[in-house]
DNA sequence: TCCCGTTGAGTTACCCGTAACGTTCAGCTA
DNA sequence: TAGCTGAACGTTACGGGTAACTCAACGGGA
């Protein structure tokens, strides 16, 4: 808490209802159109808030009303990767045409600093709370459930959630990549994935990735889980390590596409085809995966429209409306040409 | 303004202070940790503070102490551009540190959604704002003059600010890739840009960039300005444009990096030789730039450290150290290999 | 002319903390 | 043992706005 800048600057209801010569109450009334006056009075109440500049605060209004806010907490890993920063943009459009606000918190992927930033967020009355994950530490899920208000967990399809869950199975859509890839014939694949990502829902898809690898009849021989953001550099240096270590694999799994740009640089760059001598399969589409020369085996999750879902769930909550507790939004595999073409193994 | 989800579900000070058989005042002295109380008293209050997991309402706190909250307003123009994700993040982290939290604007390099995003903010009573670029609408600008708060424009240094600025000078920024690209022996230049980017720092980094090629006895034959995000498809098809309408360009700069990449995309399929056939040159060092085959010519700008400057210069303000109004981030020509070597000419 | 409904506007209480001030009482001094 | 002191704790008022209620004026119908 910090001590106003410039204190008893503001305007006040009052103040406009002293220079307009009524009573706070006939203000309040004018300025939110609610009815039960004249048109003289509105003139002189309305002449006067925009002479004196007036906003009006509201955090009074909160608090006189026993509502809550139009503020939205919404916990995101990290900016750096570009799927969250989507997810992100999706969510903070959809809810500002609603009039609600955005009150960030980078969570670093872990649930301390998600604890206390949860902590905090509560004592400013948001009106709902949007958390990317579906693990929160124990303090974390009392004080959501003592606060008692919305909560939508996005990313990690939460099948049985706090409240509300948006998001995709990454179980099921690590195991359509990893079906996928056999079906190209590999049998000797490699992961490089970060210890970040919300860990859990990369750590899913992994597990359903060697599920269907296995049940093919492959392996996924070495799995490598770098402690760094999921971006380009960690995604080259990290092939280098792999490679350096297992030169046999035949194939290359990503945790997402800037991973695996970086990788089919640092394979470029030591004079591996892609997909002749190795193949290499990324994940989340991003728009960089469309420009590549060959286009990059992926997997779709519609990013933007995740956000915006998960904003539009938290308004029909808001607003009374039923809502369906999980939804579903969906994956896309993408062939791509950075993998062998299926049936020619 | 939303009906409570579950209202009167929230444990108030004064349902601890009775639970506790204190009067609020006291309870309110132990758990700010104030002094004043006994540790019998201390301990009674905070048995039950744990046992209703009573959160204070710092609406409350705002309201009583006259003071402003721990909220800091920060407008940025899009997320789909990596660049100012990464300023986020850095501003986010500061503050969070400070124990301030950032209510997210996204304003789509548009004045009036500046406008409106700067009335609804203003009206939470935050601690201060965070804005992108150094042009607000008349009417932004007066409410924030009228508020009073602490202000810091950032990106484009502003000389002679609201209240605070940091960033870079754009013009310069551009005048040195300008005079470095001639210095290679370019004269036929292009450029690829967007409408975007809160238009005016990237505007004014091509009129630097313009007159230093122009100073340098070449052209700048060719100006595409898109109506898109600067990324990477957009670059990519720019270029198809740019060099369908002059196929005599010698080299083209492009707004940022990744349109750069989508650039050169565009050229390796035409077999076109970077930079033997065509030179290019990007803007602001993204991580991308530094895992291509061959290093992108670039200006380094540090991201990171100017979103944290911006929330610096912020707390200092508010804790009422004297701030210097401007400060200048810096930023470094990356000379790349993906132009001509200078002097070769 | 009287009564009553309608409309416009004022009054009061309250939301949840905190600042400022008041009260109580144990413990010490003279 | 009266008198004083200071720690511990209580009481009151307040901030900006709103809900719910009250009150006054006015106009129309009987």
């Amino acid at each position: 808490m910090v001590e106003k800048y410039n204190k008893n600057n503001k305007v006040s209801l009052s103040q406009v209802a002293g220079a307009a010569g009524v009573s706070k109450m006939t203000a309040s009334r004018v300025i939110r159109g609610e009815g039960g006056y004249s048109e003289k009075t509105r003139d002189l109440v309305m002449q006067q808030v925009d002479r004196l500049g007036y906003l009006p605060n509201r955090l009074a209004t909160v608090f006189a009303g026993d509502k809550s806010s139009t503020f939205i907490g919404v916990s995101i890993p990290d900016l750096g990767n570009e799927v969250f920063a989507h997810v992100l943009e999706g969510i903070d459009h959809k809810l500002g045409s609603f009039g609600h606000q955005t009150v960030l918190g980078l969570t670093q992927h872990t649930e301390t600093a998600e604890e206390d930033w949860i902590r905090t967020v509560l004592s400013w009355q948001p009106a709902g709370l949007i958390l990317t994950g579906r693990f929160h530490s124990p303090r974390s899920m009392e004080m959501l459930r003592n606060a008692s208000l919305p909560v939508v967990e996005i990313w990690d399809l939460n099948s049985s959630p706090l409240d509300m869950s948006v998001g995709i199975n990454h179980f099921d859509a690590g195991f359509d990549m990893g079906r996928f890839l056999v079906g190209c014939g590999y049998r000797n694949i490699g992961y490089v994935g970060t210890s970040h990502d919300t860990a859990n829902a990369a750590t899913t898809r992994l597990a359903g990735f060697v599920k269907a690898v296995t049940a093919g009849g492959g392996a996924v021989t070495k799995q490598l889980c770098l402690h760094d953001t999921a971006a380009y550099y960690p995604g080259y240096y990290g092939t280098e390590q792999l490679l350096t270590s297992t030169p046999t694999l035949d194939c290359i799994f990503f945790q997402n596409d800037a991973m695996a740009f970086g990788g089919m640089q640092f394979c470029a760059g030591k004079g591996l085809d892609v997909p002749g001598d190795i193949g290499i399969a990324g994940w989340g589409d991003l728009p960089i995966a469309a420009v590549l020369p060959k286009r990059l085996t992926s997997m779709h999750v519609p990013h933007l429209k995740l956000g915006q879902a998960a904003a539009e769930m938290m308004m029909s909550r808001l607003s009374g409306e039923p809502v369906h507790p999980t939804r579903d939004i969906g994956f896309q595999l993408i062939p791509g040409s950075t993998v062998r073409s299926q049936g020619l193994s």
